[in-house]
RNA sequence: GCGGCUAUAGUUCAGUGGCAGAACGCCGCUCUGUGGCAGCGGAUGUCGUGGGUUCGAAACCCACUAGCCGCCCCA
């Protein structure tokens, strides 16, 4: 029989890998919950159109990437082939629905906050989420076509404050203590502004004017830019158009009077609260609904990263909630790759000495007439707290005491001796020692 | 989606046309209630999949699949 094997681009998580994925998330449940946010659990595909509207046609993830279908009860029926009558099924007429696994989560918490009214509890809504989201790109380090995000959104109606750079500062300031508390070493923050919904396409136009003229000097990928994403030219890495990029109009020169004083803001509390940053007029975003304030926290070359060196990013989307027919709804966000956090995690601990995890001890009962009392033993001891391994009866002792070394740090036997004797023999591996506890003394000696 | 590199034991890898290998790990014995150390022994396997060249292919050629690297783009 051939066997069958994950498709591409996805991923097993096996112990003890997935420890450290819980202790990421939990220490990020932890820490979102001191700042005030909730979580949210929206459904993992949704219909095609809300990231037609929400992401943007023309981005890279809509027009290329995402795992679309029809169901296929929808096909048949809009081919007709459904009667309808039987079995309750909708009639023919009812339009076949696309949907897609979504490329990202933002999207579906603004469609969710509109759907559920949630702009008329007035007050700001501080959303989290810690779930997959799926990309069809070709697979490399740190990028997988199922992949987790870790993100949050805050949001709210205009005079909710949802607007306020104190709220930029706030996000910011927050990812910058879970990267510290994570243990992330090197992170950098850098930070840009690229405008209202007024200013950006001010902006555009001066830039595809300045464009224009130099188009043809630029490299083929930048020529290509220039024509379907002008932004994009900004953060070109090729250093052969560095200096035509140098001359560009800068974003910064464009803001108006608004945007400048709520940047302006969001740097001076950044700087109150000591968080680091730089400020990057070439830093742009890929999806259509980002204004002003954008981010990226990044790690040095050699972190385990590969070319992926982006942890997370996100920024503000004060016309999102528009653009997906709700009201007026500004907001702030942002999406940490957990696989790339992971995985820079992982190469950092590397560089230290690894920590060996065993459970607190291994009982070996003596003969198969033995495993039920280990078993019953090994109840007692887990009731109590501990984390406890059962061996088999039918073992040699020499093979229990290899697989206990292995797996736990202490050893419990229990033969017919023990048993009758009322005193179990314990082995502390890492000191060599053994001794002689009572039943009732086992879960403390245990523990020790 | 484009370009490149790679795929051999559980793992890391050697093997450039002629018997399928090493280390570590695993199992057994020395050792029937005392592990770690040591000695001896054992199994490691569709050589990624399919086709082709050849007397003969793990090796050469083609296709496919997957991983990695770079690009595009992005978390």
């Amino acid at each position: 029989m051939a066997v069958i094997l994950k498709v591409r681009g996805t991923r097993d998580l096996l112990p003890p890998e997935t420890e450290l994925w819980n202790r990421v998330e939990a220490t990020t449940r932890a820490l979102f919950a001191r700042y005030g946010f909730g979580e949210i659990r929206t459904p993992i595909f949704e219909d095609t159109q809300l990231f037609a509207r929400g992401v943007g046609e023309e981005t890279d993830i809509v027009s290329k990437e995402m795992y679309t279908f029809t169901p296929a009860d929808d096909v048949g029926r809009s081919a007709g082939r459904v009667t309808g009558e039987s079995a309750g099924l909708p009639s023919r007429d009812e339009k076949a629905q696309s949907l897609t696994l979504r490329p990202e989560n933002t999207a579906g918490v603004v469609r969710a906050y509109i759907e559920h009214k949630l702009n008329d509890i007035g007050t700001l809504q501080k959303l989290f989420y810690i779930g997959p989201q799926f990309r069809r790109e070709r697979p490399q380090r740190g990028r997988y076509r199922q992949f987790w995000q870790i993100g949050a959104e805050v949001l709210g109606p205009a005079w909710s404050g949802a607007e306020s750079p104190l709220r930029d500062a706030e996000v910011l300031e927050m990812l910058a203590t879970l990267l510290d508390e994570l243990g992330v070493r090197g992170w950098q923050l850098d930070l840009n502004s690229i405008g209202s919904t007024t200013d950006r396409p001010r902006y555009l136009a001066a830039l595809r004017a300045a464009l224009a003229p130099i188009k043809h000097q630029l490299t083929p990928d930048n020529q290509r830019r220039a024509e379907t994403n002008p932004l994009r030219v900004l953060d070109s890495k090729d250093p052969r158009d560095q200096a035509l990029i140098e001359a560009l109009p800068c974003i910064a020169d464009f803001l108006d009077e608004d945007s400048r004083s709520h940047f302006d803001q969001v740097k001076a509390a950044l700087t109150a609260c000591g968080v680091p940053f730089r400020d990057n007029p070439r830093l742009v975003r890929g999806l259509d609904y980002y204004t002003r304030t954008t981010f990226e926290f990044t790690i040095p070359d050699g972190s385990g990263l590969g070319t992926q060196n982006a942890l997370l990013g996100g920024g503000r989307y004060d016309g999102l909630s528009e653009m997906l027919g709700g009201p007026k709804a500004p907001g702030i966000g942002f999406a940490i790759g957990e696989d790339r956090l992971i995985l820079a995690l992982e190469a950092q601990a590397e560089q230290e000495s690894p920590v060996e995890r065993k459970l607190d001890a291994f009982i070996a009962p003596m003969g198969i007439s033995q495993n039920s009392a280990a078993l019953v033993l090994a109840r007692e001891l887990r009731a109590a707290g501990l984390s406890i391994e059962v061996g088999e009866g039918a073992f040699r002792l020499k093979r229990s005491f290899e697989t206990a070394d292995k797996l736990a740090h202490r050893m419990v036997i229990v033969g017919e001796d023990e048993v009758a004797s009322d005193l179990f023999t314990v082995k502390h591996f890492s000191r060599g020692e053994q001794e002689k506890v009572t039943r009732v003394g086992l879960a403390e000696a245990l523990r020790r």
